[in-house]
Order: structure tokens, then sequence, then C-alpha cells
DNA sequence: CGACAATGTTTACACTGTAAATATTGGGGA
DNA sequence: TCCCCAATATTTACAGTGTAAACATTGTCG
């Protein structure tokens, strides 16, 4: 009875997220496909349709569950200065771990982008930076301008970081032993 | 006689990438094909395989002449601080001037990462990039050590606003009359 | 218990990249 | 000059892709 093949799968919208994941990260954003996804879920092809619409839409579905997961990697509940090391680690590490997918998470016309659930977990994700560009002391201005400035930057700081380290357009020769703490600007200011 | 089709071309390359470019920007990155660019060309569709191999090697040319053109944009004469200025203002305003383009320059596997023609492209806006992060004063040690780690920080600060601010993940509200020289941090140190 | 919505399948179609065989052209040596 | 050959372009073919429409199955709720 187990595993007797049901007419109804039952939960086949997680099962093609999983299975999109697994190829994306195996073989590349390229070669992700949905009759790959429907063939390893045991299915056919045309059944995800029902529950995505289209290919944006399963795109769409497996990038916000990646900001979700980046919003985990990210949150520490440490002092501020822990928060902020937490969040530009974790960050990175996300990126490391799943390169194809972050990838994805940035791409411009093949996501559904004014998705309700996406725009859900940008937002929480923007929200930990936030949270871990206050008191950066970069900017000068207003207490909100130094913020509004410093939210910016921290993001496309650790976002061009992530992504230039992830496609390779750095070379060993300058990054040996560092990590981003390293690289980041005026950061060990208050780092020990 | 001077538009007379002729079986061989003649330049078949310089107008095949043209195409794909225009094919690029007009209906994004998803849209781009080989067979619409033949056909846009005035050309069977098997004939780019002469010229560039397969898909990879076309998206390699065009991303090739993206760099050659962003180093264009980033160039400068003047003094340290101006040619930081510029290059700053010339890559973002390349990257909103050809946000498809932009985003296949760092596509991961898409591209022939080791062609000689695009490594040289790319080292040469590396180069350009490296001079803008001189005397930067972010970082601490040795001069060496603060060079390598600027030219690190520039380029991701640059390339993780650029992208964020095509993908268009930062909202209006923070962003109305702010350019990137704003957002910089402790570039005001130097600015005036 | 039966209608109905949800879910999955079958079939079909247009489009894509790529490979192999073929055709045309132009230029460089006899 | 002429002919051969390499470069270049075409034709044909094939496997793979996303998507739509019609159809089949299942669970649920009145």
């Amino acid at each position: 009875m187990t595993t007797q093949h049901k007419y109804h799968h039952g939960n086949l919208k997680v099962a093609f997220v999983a299975a999109a994941r697994d190829l994306l990260e195996q073989d590349g954003l390229a070669a992700l496909s949905l009759r790959k996804c429907a063939e390893k879920v045991g299915v056919s092809h045309t059944a995800p349709k029902n529950h995505f619409g289209n290919m944006a839409g399963l795109m769409t579905a497996i990038v916000t569950q990646g900001y979700s997961e980046l919003a985990e990697r990210m949150a520490c509940d440490g002092s501020p200065c822990q928060q902020r090391e937490a969040a530009l680690l974790g960050y990175v590490a996300f990126a490391q771990a799943n390169p194809a997918l972050y990838e994805l998470m940035f791409s411009r016309d093949r996501l559904v982008n004014d998705d309700p659930d996406l725009m859900v977990q940008v937002r929480a994700c923007f929200v930990i930076l936030a949270a871990a560009s206050k008191d950066l002391g970069w900017h000068s201005g207003t207490a909100d301008e130094q913020d509004g400035k410093g939210q910016v930057a921290l993001w496309s700081f650790v976002h061009g970081y992530a992504q230039l380290v992830t496609a390779g357009r750095f070379k060993k020769d300058n990054m040996q032993g560092l990590s981003i703490l390293d690289i980041l600007p005026a950061l060990s200011k208050d780092a020990d």
C-alpha cells in the first residue's frame, strides 16, 4: 500500500519543487525542464500545469522557497554586530551552496515578479538585511537617510560579492583566505 | 548589385551578433534563439554553426562585445576621482541601457567561460575597476592588501547595485533621486 | 449516492538546437 | 586561364522543449 501508485499523487507541488531543485543544482539552470521534473517525480509531463500554470510559475515557486531559505540562513538572535556578520556570511554561504538557484533568484524575465508569495519572501530577506545595516556609519545625513542608503549599500555589496564569487569572476589570487567580512569596507570598525 | 542576395553573406558573424543583441534587448533573454537571429539576418538557421559552433558560442560573442562596450563606458582620462566616478556611473548606465545583455554577461553556464577573447575583455574591465579603486581608503593593511581588497569591494558594490536596480529589487521609495555615488560608502571623503 | 471540482493523462503542435549530407562560392596554385 | 579545394551556406532530419485541448480518474460535498 505504501508505495502503490495512485492516480492522485497527493502533494505533487512540493515533489515538483524538490525535483526541480535537484535538477537545477545538478545539471545547471539551462538543463532544467518541466519534462525532466515530471519524469523524476514519475508523472505525466503536463501534470504541473494544474499547480504552477507554466514554467515561470514553477520557477517562481522554486525561487520563493529559495528566498525563504536565504532568510533562514541570515537570521541571527545575537547583538547587532553578530546579526550583521551572520547575515553576510549566511548570504554568501547560501549563494555558494545553491549557485544555480541563486542565479535564478535574480533572473529578470523568467519569474512571475508580482507573485504575492514571492514578494513576501523577498521582503523578509530585505528586512533582515535592513536590520543588519543599522548603525553602519557609512553615510552622512539624518538617521533615516543613513538607514536608507545603508540598506541599499549593504545589499548591493553582499549581492555583488556573492554573484561574482559564484560566477567565477574573482581569481583565487586575490581571494585566498579572505571572507566577505575582510572585504567589507569599514566593517572592522566595530568588529572587535 | 548592392542589395543583391549572395550565397556568401560576407560578414555574417557581425550581422548575427547585431541581430542577437536586437532580439535580446527587445524580447528578453528567454526569447533569444538562433533561428530568430537567422531569420532576422535572412539566412538559413544552421548558418551560424560555421562561425560560432553553437548557442554558447554566439552568446559568448555577444557577451564579449558587451564587456568591450562596458570598458568604453567606464573609461575616463581625468583625475583619479573623476576616473572612479566615471567608471561607476558608466557601469550602472551600461547595465540600465542593456539589462538583458548585462544579465547574460554574468550568467554561469551559458557562456564559454574560457574563451580567450572573452577573457581579454573581462580583464580589461577589471583593470579599469582596479584603477578606479585606487586610494579608496576602505581597508587597512599594506598598500597591496588595501588595493586587493578595494578592487574586490568596489566591483562587488557596483555590480550588486547595477543588478539589483535592473532586476527591480529596489523599490522607488528608497531610491528617488539617488545615484550610485550617493550610496557608495565613504566615497564622499574625496568627492569635493 | 450522484454531481462536480480537482487532479492527472493523452494527444497534438509549434518551436528550439544540433548534426549530417549536400550545394555554392571564391581564391590560390597548375 | 582553369581547376581543385577550403570556406561558407543550405537542406534535411531528429530529439527535446513548453503549452494547449480533450479526455480520464478520483475524492468530496450536497
